[in-house]
DNA sequence: CTCTCATTAGGAATCTTTTGATAGTTTTAA
DNA sequence: TTAAAACTATCAAAAGATTCCTAATGAGAG
């Protein structure tokens, strides 16, 4: 026969109900070695695998989690992706990728319809401007984990980088090396922020002002950091040094740099962070903050599919230390 | 109350049976507009959203597709994906990501895996190893259409760009200026295949002969590209011009040129396939042939849609026309 | 030899929606 | 005025699993 066989098929082949099956589908209730054995046999036989959508009408899962991710062109988002879903294999879930574009109806719309789908939880990538429904669906005991950004705010799960830290140890990379101009890259985004924090801090910490005028604003392309880049070193407060909130806008430093004329890291070291595999291409190598994307990948697996499965019931907030990585783009200053 | 309301609910609201919702829900049968608005208003007033799940398990939709792609690190696979989200998304559809790793047992999993939550159909983006399964998938009746790929030998649904006219144009562009010892980098795989011949015909149109020991194999990688032309670098037999399968590795060959000593393009030619972003980035910025991905997407979720709700009948085989972008890594030699 | 308890297996309801058959009502035609 | 046709709306079964509750079986105790 070509359609599927059922539990009902499996039970009439094995001479038991329905039930004995789904208990040892289930493992649940007594069932005898012998029957057990049998039932395994004839499933073995016909092939059979469980109707996914029976069994989590049933209040079952769904064994599949919706990942909201702001825009996966960018290519540190595919790496995100990458390793959730490996991770989501390994684990037996699947991942549906809902690309949200930045967009507030669209984080709805997603929600919605994921909502409809059952799917068993959500992580959320990067950002999430749809707040209330982040607290409703967090009110309705939603297993939901925030990834790569926090929310502070709220009682949430999330499993990000501590970007305090790798503010931090870039600017004192850049430190250390001499440098005493640095500017900065920001982004208005809670990560973006928190990196900012570090960076201050580092220059503080060196008994040093910060300069608020080295302090940039822009979106996290290579074209918004050009602009500005470009736009800095026209004036006459040239730093000689300077950190990207991520390798993308240190992308743009670098070549908002070379057209100004300057070099890099002769004229001006550029410090970048997430190290995505763009830093060993570019020219010249770029210097980076590691983000540990792949364990971030598991830990956030881990903990959703806890909260999913009931076995981890307390409400984390995971933060991951980031590692330097020297490569050619900073060196110290002439 | 907190559950989320049914078809029951809405049936007692509006004082009328389930039967009626339903066929109101799907525009079915024959329903008096009095009703209808009636039962309308209520479904709004209670929020009510239909359990896709059991409207599933009758046979329905669960509008959701299933996408398999090799390695989504590879720029252009992101790229894929993110147009197949957006386009699936405009159409009702979401997205189950599938990375395959080029791992045939993946492969296989995932399929099961997917057939058990009833998915609508696949999109098998590039590569498929498990040809069997393939074929199992396209008897049973399966909406499946290939992406960026084709199988001659199947009656499957295809959307891929012109492999072959790629390759000619490419080594067209060189030819004209006035490169005449061209090496490729190829892939074994239908599309590395294909854009080998249309290499070779735009050489043989040029009345010139086809140097075999230029023709290099690799895998989609910029290190393997980059090991390969070094040692063609080495050789006596130093092309001036070099076309890369992908632009992954037309950067890998930029990359050894680089360390062989040469100056691109001033002392080599390097031309690419793809058009992914990083071609803008990467010094010089590579000339290339554009695979309009958008397009493709486009294209494959309208047939594969078209299948699945069954407006569409006859299997396709949708062939895009590449075209070529000319930056600075390809000059006439000296 | 009978009663109780543990163990194993099954009956039937349930989850939410769809659908073929059917009943009731109204309209049309004769 | 009545038979046939045309609409509307409903009943009940079905899709494939899960689960509460009950029944049957066998072992051990008195």
């Amino acid at each position: 026969m070509s359609t599927k066989p059922t539990i009902y098929d499996v039970a009439r082949e094995a001479g038991v109900s329905t039930t004995t099956v789904s208990k040892i589908l289930n493992n649940t209730g007594r069932i005898s070695d012998k029957t057990k054995q049998k039932v395994l046999k004839i499933m073995d036989e016909l092939n059979f695998q469980p109707n996914v959508l029976a069994s989590a009408m049933k209040g079952k899962s769904t064994y599949s989690i919706a990942f909201l991710i702001p825009d996966i062109d960018n290519p540190i988002y595919a790496k995100y992706m990458k390793h959730i879903e490996i991770h989501g294999q390994e684990l037996g879930y699947n991942i549906v990728m809902c690309s949200t574009e930045n967009d507030a109806a669209k984080e709805a719309r997603h929600i919605a319809s994921m909502r409809q789908k059952r799917v068993d939880g959500f992580i959320i990538a990067s950002k999430f401007s749809n707040v209330a429904l982040l607290e409703e669906l967090i009110q309705e005991g939603f297993p939901v984990s925030l990834f790569a950004h926090e929310r502070p705010e709220f009682s949430v799960d999330s499993v990000s980088v501590d970007d305090y830290v790798g503010g931090y140890e870039a600017t004192k990379h850049l430190l250390h090396l001499g440098h005493r101009k640095i500017a900065v890259i920001g982004e208005e985004s809670y990560s973006g922020r928190a990196r900012i924090r570090g960076y201050r801090q580092a220059i503080l910490d060196e008994g040093l002002d910060v300069g608020e005028e080295l302090i940039l604003y822009s979106d996290s392309t290579i074209e918004g950091a050009k602009y500005h880049v470009g736009q800095l070193l026209k004036s006459k407060k040239r730093p000689t040094a300077i950190f990207g909130y991520n390798d993308l806008s240190a992308i743009g430093a670098i070549i908002a740099a070379k057209e100004s004329g300057l070099k890099v890291p002769e004229d001006i070291s550029v410090i970048g962070f997430d190290n995505i595999s763009l830093c060993e291409i570019v020219d010249p190598p770029l210097t980076t903050i590691d983000m540990p994307v792949a364990e971030l990948g598991k830990k956030v697996m881990e903990l959703l599919v806890g909260k999913i499965e009931g076995t981890e019931k307390t409400k984390q907030r995971i933060s991951l230390l980031p590692k330097l990585i020297v490569r050619q783009s900073t060196m110290p200053p002439k």
